[in-house]
DNA sequence: GTCTATATGTAGATAGAC
DNA sequence: GTCTATCTACATATAGAC
């Protein structure tokens, strides 16, 4: 349901009422209920329903590179393109699925679901970085995807204070904000890990 | 009261109850209302407590930079400092309020909250930044400080998953975690703002 | 499938005795 | 200042008519 989505995103998952779901939704509070189930499992449901084609994507963008003498922008952008176009490209609905993620990765009553829904992805992500700084701590090596993934949710959640720290009018440019996600994630990847390596 | 700072930073706003906290401070609900007034008053009352001293501290140690030919790296450490050693050095009441704070920063509902008690600080710190890369877009620079706050902010809310995902039993060992965070976060920043301009 | 009505619990907040 | 008791509102969830 869109308008659990956004309810859920708006105002946390204790925040969010069945009540405002359904007059959201235009419907009757019973009816949510009743399709969504109890509110756990609707936000699970919530949580699950976007999971997949992501993880998907991530997973055989990140496959895509196997083989080849990857950059790591190549890496950073298979994992976060995914997301990252479609919520800050301009889908609400997207969007509101961000805020939803960075919820449940910052929160240890989450955890389980994070296993589920993005642990494996991620997991397969650290791994192949392993593979490309052989000598790294792998705890570091999981610490810089966490923090770039981080970075990727904060420009979700938190676009509003990046432009009010600016001081500039500019307008968002999204594509170049992106862009300098990509950039940042990059930098900061190879700066943490490489430095021991190289 | 500590032990609201605990019970809101695990909870969230509406997730902790008034019960919960006279609970955890063993002493009865009506004087959590009378000491601490309206719940939302008691939460911003939390979040202005350490916000002081968290704001004085980064804002003497950034203008302890100026004039210098300061790195990227003191700038980082400067900034960071003050709250990623306290929470993430052992004590669990920091601990505690950097999760509020990571809350106040993701949630839109709180922006007022945010732009009284961290702007300021952060604003100096982009301006600081700004002149250090004066060619770079302003709306870059503060996304990078966004980023590497975000970073920093993941590193208290999420340590769980960095060690999840490292699939390695190697201990936390906090002050090696800490390092790789700003270094982290000084070669995102510089390789997303030094690129343009060098 | 969708509504009304309601059951049951718990939230925040306060009144008033001590 | 601190307790007990309670008010009012609203939460989730379901029963049962249509």
């Amino acid at each position: 349901m869109d308008a659990a989505e956004q309810v859920f995103s708006e105002r946390g998952f204790e925040g969010a009422s069945i009540r405002d779901i359904a007059e959201r939704a235009q419907v009757q509070k019973a009816n949510v209920n009743f399709h969504g189930g109890p509110k756990e499992e609707l936000f699970e449901r919530i949580v699950a329903r976007r999971a997949s084609v992501l993880s998907e994507e991530r997973l055989t963008a990140i496959k895509a590179l196997e083989g080849q003498d990857w950059q790591v922008r190549d890496f950073v952008a298979a994992y976060m393109q995914p997301l990252i176009t479609r919520a800050f490209g301009g889908d609400p609905q997207w969007l509101a699925y961000a805020r939803i993620v960075a919820m449940v990765s910052a929160d240890t009553r989450w955890r389980a679901l994070a296993k589920v829904h993005f642990d494996p992805a991620a997991s397969f992500a650290v791994q192949a970085l392993c593979a490309r700084f052989p000598d790294a701590d792998p705890n570091r090596v999981s610490a810089s995807l966490v923090y770039a993934v981080s970075a990727m949710l904060a420009l979700c959640t938190s676009d509003w204070r990046i432009s009010a720290l600016s001081g500039s009018e500019g307008g968002p440019k999204a594509q170049d904000m992106i862009e300098n996600l990509l950039s940042f994630c990059e930098a900061g990847i190879t700066g943490s890990l490489g430095a021991e390596t190289a």
